[in-house]
DNA sequence: GATGAATGAGTATTCATTCAT
DNA sequence: AATGAATGAATACTCATTCAT
């Protein structure tokens, strides 16, 4: 046994593991089944391990959801954020992120579904979804592309333009043209005008 | 029984009767437990039937669930088209109804989350949802107020607008700043420049 | 179909029959198991019947465990006043009625654990129980035989007298000298002289 | 770590310290929870131990709530004693020691509960209760205040009304009627006519 | 000896669904 | 067509117990 450690930090690193696996055991069964149906079986099984595990971790099946909604939103806020990092207009920004989270969610169904969910039940999760947004709308309100006040009312109707979006998608099939038209929506939202909307939201998605 | 009508005549009233008794029964209980907890037994209890008797006329919760929702948005439908019927101006006919439905989503707070849930679950219901605009859009198209063709996606939008202005005041309680904002946000999201949007929002929905 | 009977009877009758089933199970289940230990599970299968059927006729275990205790105490009741109908001397009657019941729990020793563990978990077990005594107590006072008010302390202490009999009884075995000092103590508590307790009970025990 | 002193006898100390520890800790939790709700988990965690620490020291629960029983029977028989050593008629210490257990089960009600429960459960609690009265009793003989041979049934009988009295008190509140009353019953039950057991009663509580 | 993460059998309870009447 | 008793699979959650560290 290497004394330089404590028995404690071993064996939380162990806990802290334990943990990490179910959150994301919870995140494939979440995308496989929808939100409500996840049980706690197969969630544990899913992690390779036994039933009473899950309530070594957890309080109840909730508290996991919570935590994986976060997790999940925190993944994709981060790979967006990188992914726009070059972009230097507030607007282009928010619309590409947006079709972003749109995209990956219309490709990969199940996660799609997760996104919907989550949406539908978790307030924590539209906070942490709308905050997302947050600091590049800031941007392009110092920029003066906006006239509006930045507030969570504007944040979660961007995000339902995005949900909307990929409800049809999800439903008819991956189609550039709702994306566009939803970029353009979220630009007039934003108090852009219609005709700039158009050209503004084709040039900078068709990049 | 009275052998002069014929058996069918009557048990087909009746068998029609019934089926209405439980699509009535299941909006009361829907609206009360919530889309998911609204069980079987419960939903012909409230009809004052026996709960075998719901398999005589649906096939499982979500063929009722799926006729309830239709049946609600209908309503729903006629009620607010009767009361923004005097509004000449399609933009104000759209703003006065969606502002209608929050306001009554937000106060009968069962009802409200029924909505949510029906929009959320049902691709049925969010089709006749969006089509209590069209008529109205298509209006505010003919009178010149809005340069956008009026398809799904748009009529999608505006009610997703109105269902985050509700999710948004269920969680901090009813609120007029936000129906207001919301008004505005569908005039931006119809076209409308924001100043014009603001100042319309404002005193169409102060009549 | 009979058409003299309705429907309605016919099924109530099995109803009936079922819910008669289960407490008869229940009571089989609880003596051999013990009462904290009786699994709706169990006492379902040994009423040949399926596990949720439990829920259609009672709304929890302790719900089904009250109805088996009223009735064993019922049955219990009435047999022994049927056995003891021809004394004619109240005291006679307390102590006859007494050492039959835990006679009766020492040999079904099974029973005898039923006993002990309602008396020692239902509050309306303990009522029912004490209620057997108190005509036979009411008796005895009319007839002159002890000078004490009968209360309900008086008959939980009489009782109380059988259940140490008992307890002893099932760890050492049936032993007639218990149950005759357990007669002398009874009446004693109820005021007759020690010396004349011992020869009554001796006596009337004996026949 | 001292060097200065064996392991062995560090070790041992440490384990009598634990075990001491978990027998506390049992005899909280039991009092707050109840005989069969107390788990292990809630033992050692109140010991401020690990689960596991529990099978280093007994075999089951059952064990560990015979320890305590038999702890908690001696500390009360030490307390009580000490508390009736002045008085020098056994009679008066048999009654006042049967109130003064009675009294304390009825206010301290968790513990009442635990009393009662050890009393149904542990044949050795019993044993060892009843011991507490022995002495008393054979004073109380020696003096010639009963005539009946002291045994164990005799003093089960006397705990017993003991019992029912805290049983009752616990369902009705504390009752000093109902406490002069059980005095006198057992005053009755070793022999002493039902007047004299009244006055004697009566005198020796109010003191 | 102490730890505490992992285990998995066990429990009550719910509920959609079937089917004999 | 209506009934409602019976069903049994499924679910969340508990807890005594094991064992590697």
């Amino acid at each position: 046994m290497d004394r330089y450690f404590s028995n404690k930090s071993l064996t939380q690193g162990k806990r802290e593991r334990t943990r990490a696996a179910l959150i994301d055991s919870a995140i494939q069964v979440i995308a496989q089944k929808g939100f409500e149906s996840a049980s706690i079986k197969e969630i544990t099984q899913a992690a390779g391990l036994a039933n009473g595990t899950f309530y070594n971790h957890f309080d109840d099946r909730e508290s996991l959801a919570r935590e994986a909604a976060v997790v999940v939103a925190m993944e994709m806020a981060e790979e967006i954020a990188g992914e726009v990092a070059d972009l230097e207009d507030g607007l282009d920004k928010v619309i590409v992120s947006t079709d972003k989270i749109v995209k990956r969610a219309v490709i990969a169904e199940a996660w799609g579904h997760v996104l919907i969910g989550a949406w539908h039940y978790l307030d924590d999760f539209r906070q942490d979804i709308a905050q997302i947004m947050r600091r590049d709308l800031k941007l392009a309100k110092r920029q003066g592309s906006t006239p509006l006040s930045i507030n969570q009312l504007l944040e979660l109707q961007i995000i339902a333009m995005a949900i909307v979006s990929v409800t049809l998608q999800l439903k008819n099939g991956l189609n550039k043209a709702t994306r566009i038209e939803t970029a353009e929506a979220i630009l007039r939202l934003l108090g852009v005008a219609p005709e700039d909307a158009k050209q503004k939201a084709k040039q900078v998605l068709s990049l």
